[in-house]
DNA sequence: CGGCATGTTGCGCA
DNA sequence: TTGCGCAACATGCC
């Protein structure tokens, strides 16, 4: 699931599901994923879920009380509506039953295989949210911004720009496919790119993530979604070219050697 | 069976 | 101090 296109098409069902309704029942059947239900309970049951935000690839949930559950997807993680009445799903960690003002009654299901995922109550932000850098559909991209970024780091670009505190939601998709939008080699330390490279940087992302957001929310093919991702060896959709793949921090990561090349 | 996977954290090492 | 490589986490899927 997990990126920020997908967490933001996770965040308008939760909003859709729960906004202004409360919250009638709560499980979590796994402690890895949720802790103990019983402190989670007493942050949610009876409490009006008042917005449901999204900050990079994190979720919060707001109460009517100042409470706030925060959730991240993890790698496998998602979040899915049924009827009260309906039974588990099969890889189901959590649920939230919400009843809304019309007395109508909604039961939302927290999935996740590989429990990677997160579910945190809390009273106030918690680090994981109030660390995370610049959102690029939240706070836009500055190039300037960018630019500083980039250059006070001497790392791989494609590290700095998966990087949450600095950059949030970008993962290895994403990143993946915003450096081969601009044609930049995504192994290319940072702190060496031009003016027109990191430019072409900040109009892929701004390019890439609506597009992203646009063709998942149409429920799209991933071979679809993403040019150079998961296509090693597959000709370049742009030169021909084979796409390439390399190891970056422990990530596949795939390029075209043609239009991706080192200047 | 082996290998790979959208994420994050922590450790050893240069 | 900074950054890199890698293992770990736990499970599904091809």
């Amino acid at each position: 699931m997990p990126e920020l296109t997908d967490v933001e098409i996770a965040r308008r069902h939760l909003e859709d599901w729960l906004k202004g309704a409360t919250v009638a029942r709560v499980e979590a059947s796994d402690e890895r994923v949720a802790g103990a239900p019983a402190p989670l309970r007493r942050a949610l049951l009876g409490k009006r879920v008042r917005a449901v935000r999204r900050r990079g690839k994190w979720l919060k949930i707001e109460l009517d009380d100042g409470g706030r559950l925060f959730s991240h997807l993890g790698m496998t993680g998602d979040w899915v509506c049924r009827k009260p009445t309906d039974s588990p799903e099969r890889l189901e960690r959590a649920r939230i039953d919400v009843v809304q003002r019309g007395g109508r009654t909604r039961s939302v299901r927290y999935v996740d295989a590989r429990r990677f995922g997160r579910l945190i109550a809390a009273r106030q932000d918690i680090p994981e949210w109030t660390e995370l850098g610049a959102d690029p559909l939240l706070d836009g991209v500055d190039v300037r911004r960018l630019e500083t970024l980039l250059q006070s780091h001497h790392r791989a670009v494609k590290s700095v720009l998966m990087d949450q505190a600095l950059l949030a939601g970008i993962g290895n998709m994403l990143a993946t496919e915003v450096l081969w939008h601009a044609r930049i080699d995504p192994r290319t330390p940072s702190d060496t790119l031009k003016r027109p490279e990191i430019a072409r940087i900040a109009k892929a992302i701004e390019t890439v993530v609506p597009r992203d957001l646009r063709e998942a929310s149409a429920q799209s093919p991933p071979e679809r979604r993403f040019a150079a991702y998961r296509r090693a060896g597959k000709p370049c959709p742009r030169c021909g070219t084979k796409l390439v793949s390399v190891s970056l921090d422990g990530r596949t990561t795939v390029f075209c050697p043609r239009c991706q090349a080192r200047s």
